[in-house]
DNA sequence: CGGTTTGGTTCGAAAATCAAACCGTGCAAT
DNA sequence: ATTGCACGGTTTGATTTTCGAACCAAACCG
């Protein structure tokens, strides 16, 4: 497992967290194949069939992962605690696809205690849900604004 | 803007809206170019330069991403209710690459109000923030369990 | 021992991606 | 009227990536 954390400045475009992030999730079959694991399914047959991805894919996926440090090979894969931390990542798109990108009611529901869960996203700080009228951005890299560059 | 949504049973693999989710904003620059559009940047020149992606790649992915009703051009391009609905995907990555994917201190911060802003995943019913042994999940599409085709 | 499952790797064709050059429109100054 | 330039893409041609299918080795099962 080697860090892969980068800095922000060598991507392509702005400086960003978003960005780098994708760099290491933003592949179209590494968010699925980290959903499978945490379903339980932890066997490469498993994860293949579930996905859809090509073996040759997951296989290049699930290593790049293991190297990333967000999936973890002891018997049949496994996360770590930064794949456990893309948990709210994967809710948050599945409350949008639930909403925008299906045509069918929901096909899956998670219960929390004994309700069902649908994730919302709040301030940590004082629990409101933000609107983006509320939030006021700042960059705090020299050389660039909200804008872009400033050379 | 036509409606792309899909029936999830037409998915490689589990049917599944966070795979819906991904057919739309799954690719590399589609959430870089929400970012953008998101901070006001809504002309094509800025949008490429603070991406970084190639001028052709960025010109089919607004493309795609009008025809999926995420964006819309009147006058430069323009988040629409579904585009800005990708805010907490955005929030999350953001948090997630701050924890995860980059070596450098966070190069953005938001505001609420009078202080920082940090995502927070919570139970929209009862507020709290799930731990994954809280959860318990459903499939509701036939012919899927949890650990896959059940045929 | 033969047959099956598991976990990949290899292969060649097809598709997507890239950087760079190009193009047409509108506008502004000359 | 003409030149120059910025904007918003599109085209081009070379390179990479992806795909599905076939293949392979090791482990396990009877």
């Amino acid at each position: 497992m080697t860090d892969l954390r980068r800095d922000p400045s060598t991507l392509p475009g702005r400086p960003c967290s978003v960005a780098a992030a994708l760099e290491l999730v933003g592949d179209r079959w590494a968010l699925l194949a980290v959903r499978e694991i945490s379903f339980g399914n932890n066997r490469f047959n498993q994860i293949v069939r579930n996905t859809g991805a090509p073996r040759d894919r997951l296989a290049a996926r699930l290593k790049d992962l293991t190297e990333a440090g967000i999936v973890q090979k002891d018997d049949g894969y496994r996360l770590t605690e930064a794949g456990r931390d893309l948990f709210p990542v994967i809710w948050s798109l599945l409350a949008w696809g639930d909403r925008w990108a299906v045509t069918e009611p929901p096909v899956r529901v998670d219960h929390h205690h004994d309700h069902e869960f649908h994730p919302a996203t709040v301030c940590a700080t004082c629990g409101e849900r933000p609107t983006p009228a509320d939030l006021t951005r700042t960059m705090l890299t020299p050389g660039w604004t909200m804008t872009g560059p400033s050379t």
